[in-house]
DNA sequence: ACCTGAACACCGTTCAAGT
DNA sequence: ACCTGAACACCGTTCAAGT
């Protein structure tokens, strides 16, 4: 698994923080937040657990790194093109980021130390709003029920019974056990809808952000298509 | 701190599953879900951590009931109310559930066995959106949005750096480190607004809460008010 | 049926030491 | 400056045993 663990003790990478941060994101892609330990992600890296603490205070500040590392990912808006797509673009880009490392959405929850990658992020969607014309206060309305929606979602996309291919067979028995009739509404959406060939949960993201850029528009009364060039200048 | 652990060895209560998933949950509230280990949890019940195996068959089984024990606190819609009222009140009563018990949100993205108290919600929740006239296409539209949006909220209520009245001061020195002017609408979002008095963000719930149902409302067209009174009789 | 003690293979982290 | 070995106080869980 490890290219490092088959790598002789010579043709060593020193150890780094960024080479930390990538083998830990690595192993929790890989096995889950569980399966990320000091010990484990040392061995990863080829080297013993306590060398990690030459670069990190302890795991809590790996756990910070990473969170960090999974909002680099996200594509950052553009606060001078059009606020809608925009937002749009943002928005799947970071639901997309967040399945692709499900466990990060747990540590969200715990982590309240904001890296930089997560401030220039909040900093962009916030010149985005600000530039679409929105008031300070419909901002903060509009930056928390977006990404309310963008978190939710990845919640329950990362608790699917198992991937968005597979989940019929599994809606199938759990269906089976509804028939009994103490169920009736979830036996009803299980069978006439979830187990339908075309159904795929994912769909519902489109749907539920149309829903909520259609209600700030109207909200929010006319916007900008296009901010101002130079902020202040 | 524990009943259990001050009493005499005589007049001990004994184990169920009940009185385990209630402490557990009880152990969660004080200190995190990291504080609830089969031995703390053993000994806030007085006994030794091997008696709980006898109840349930690992710890993640614990968890799969703390969940759904949480879930049972929520309040469920009626089906023949007026259904966005009922949605309204459901909704309220999750986030606040899960701002009581920050610690199930990161559970849920793990746990997929849902119980019986998860099961009746969901039931309730469909046999409101189906009994308001509903498609089932539509019905799972909403659904998936306003649990998005509630679990979502949550999570960044969870995240928030201290409790909602002390925010402030944080918010106050965290603003201090963007004067140097690299984060200017970080800047200007927290000195003009999050720092302001009156702010608080729960405030923002029932915005965005709102926000999806005039959303809702709009796009199923004329809904029942209340539903046929025997689904088929 | 219900609970226990001892043990095993793990954790994160400290401390003193190596190069 | 960078990494290590040994040790400590923890984990979840197995297994054989007690009543």
């Amino acid at each position: 698994m490890s290219e490092e663990a088959e790598r002789g003790r010579e043709g060593r990478v020193p150890l780094s923080r960024e080479r930390v941060l990538e083998h830990a994101v690595a192993v929790a892609d890989a096995g889950g937040l569980g399966s990320l330990t000091m010990r484990s992600l040392a061995k990863e890296l080829g080297v013993r657990p306590m060398a990690l603490y030459h670069h990190f205070t302890n795991k809590d500040e790996i756990l910070d790194g990473i969170v960090d590392l999974v909002f680099s990912e996200v594509e950052l808006p553009a606060p001078d093109g059009e606020w809608r797509a925009e937002l749009s673009r943002r928005a799947a880009s970071a639901r997309d980021v967040l399945r692709r490392h499900s466990w990060a959405i747990a540590l969200m929850e715990s982590r309240s130390t904001p890296g930089p990658a997560t401030l220039r992020h909040h900093e962009a969607v916030l010149a985005t709003l600000r530039g679409a014309g929105l008031s300070l206060e419909m901002t903060g309305h509009a930056y928390a029920l977006l990404d309310a929606f963008v978190y939710g979602f990845a919640i329950q996309e990362a608790a699917l019974p198992f991937g968005p291919d597979t989940a019929q067979e599994v809606v199938a028995s759990i269906a089976a056990q509804f028939s009994g009739g103490e169920y009736p509404y979830l036996a009803e959406y299980a069978t006439e809808r979830a187990m339908k060939p075309g159904y795929d949960f994912g769909d519902e993201f489109e749907f539920g952000l149309g829903v909520i850029l259609d209600g700030l528009e109207r909200l929010a009364g006319p916007m900008r298509v296009t901010s101002p060039r130079g902020a202040e200048a």
